[in-house]
DNA sequence: ATTAATTTTCAGAAAATTTTGAAAGTTCGA
DNA sequence: TCGAACTTTCAAAATTTTCTGAAAATTAAT
């Protein structure tokens, strides 16, 4: 098989399994795009590579960068932004969990608190229920978000140890 | 605050998490519906409750089904059929994690591997580049499952302890 | 200050997904 | 075997999401 063959299998691949996960096709292809290339590439590129409009190039490069799993780079001399992916796929999964956890989990989560104020004079069943499903659920998701920054801090340990070594 | 308020309020937020992450809103939202319904429901109550069709009810009743965190349950001398969930949190999140891992990931990643095998005569930079990402990929996709494993592991040796005590 | 290169925005168009509802199918009691 | 109660299916409609492309804004060189 074809190098430019396997990437483009990758990168529809790539945008499959994004749009299962809530993430809109394009900006998972771009992502995909620019990891397996080896250079920064400009919007014109991505544009050309994956046939898409410019408008929307810019706005998924930007959300792929407000993840902070993309970066802007200017090239001296040159007019034109390049965007460059982070490469270590553990710092970008773990960027991802973080994320999502801060953006979409944590609000819900806040929520659920305030309906366990229910009036509750009867105490029957229905409310016990209730009352119950919303503390499991923030019990879980408290359990669940301690073993996520246990993972992050993991990594910073880990990154943090790499560093060093390098600067002996 | 009423508890048929609080029940609303809990199955908009349901839906609109599960939409964030790939999930259709009804399928959510009646998961939570039954979630904190202290009864098991049939199909009317459900569509009455939320307000959508027969059909719309019916499909997602029955993916919840298949993810295995509803099941049916048949009362004696009853014509209907009514649902109910599981609600053991540990045991639904499980369950979506091991399910979403077999359907969604294992898929890709199988298909990731048959991509490394590319003409690399001139062994170039693009071509490391682009085996690299899919090789770490692959490692860090291992390295997480065998996480989730051993989290269903542990869930099913406490879920055999508990059982165990029951019966003493 | 002017112009050319580039990026950003956003209203409307296109595409994808979800929902409806009526018809077909099934089940079960009489 | 019939028919009432209930469930399932699926084509078409409604809704939601995504994408386009041209205009506006920004940037930088001359």
């Amino acid at each position: 098989m074809k190098l430019d063959d396997a990437k483009k299998q990758f990168i529809q691949n790539w945008g499959v399994l994004g749009t299962q996960w809530g993430i809109n096709r394009t900006m998972a292809q771009i992502h995909a795009l620019l990891l397996v290339s080896a250079e920064p590439m400009s919007a014109d590129e991505i544009m050309q590579e994956l046939m898409i409009s410019r408008g929307n190039t810019n706005m998924n490069v930007r959300e792929l960068m407000d993840w902070g799993i993309v970066e802007k780079i200017l090239k001296p001399g040159e007019r034109k932004e390049f965007f460059l992916a982070e490469k270590d796929i553990w710092k970008v999964a773990m960027r991802i969990i973080r994320e999502r956890k801060r953006r979409e989990v944590e609000p819900i989560l806040d929520a659920l608190n305030q309906l366990k104020e229910i009036d509750n004079a009867k105490s029957d069943k229905e409310a016990k229920v209730f009352i119950d499903t919303i503390t499991d659920i923030q019990k879980f998701a408290n359990q669940a978000s301690k073993g996520v920054d246990g993972l992050v801090k993991m990594d910073e340990h880990w990154f943090t140890g790499t560093l060093l070594k390098l600067f002996k």
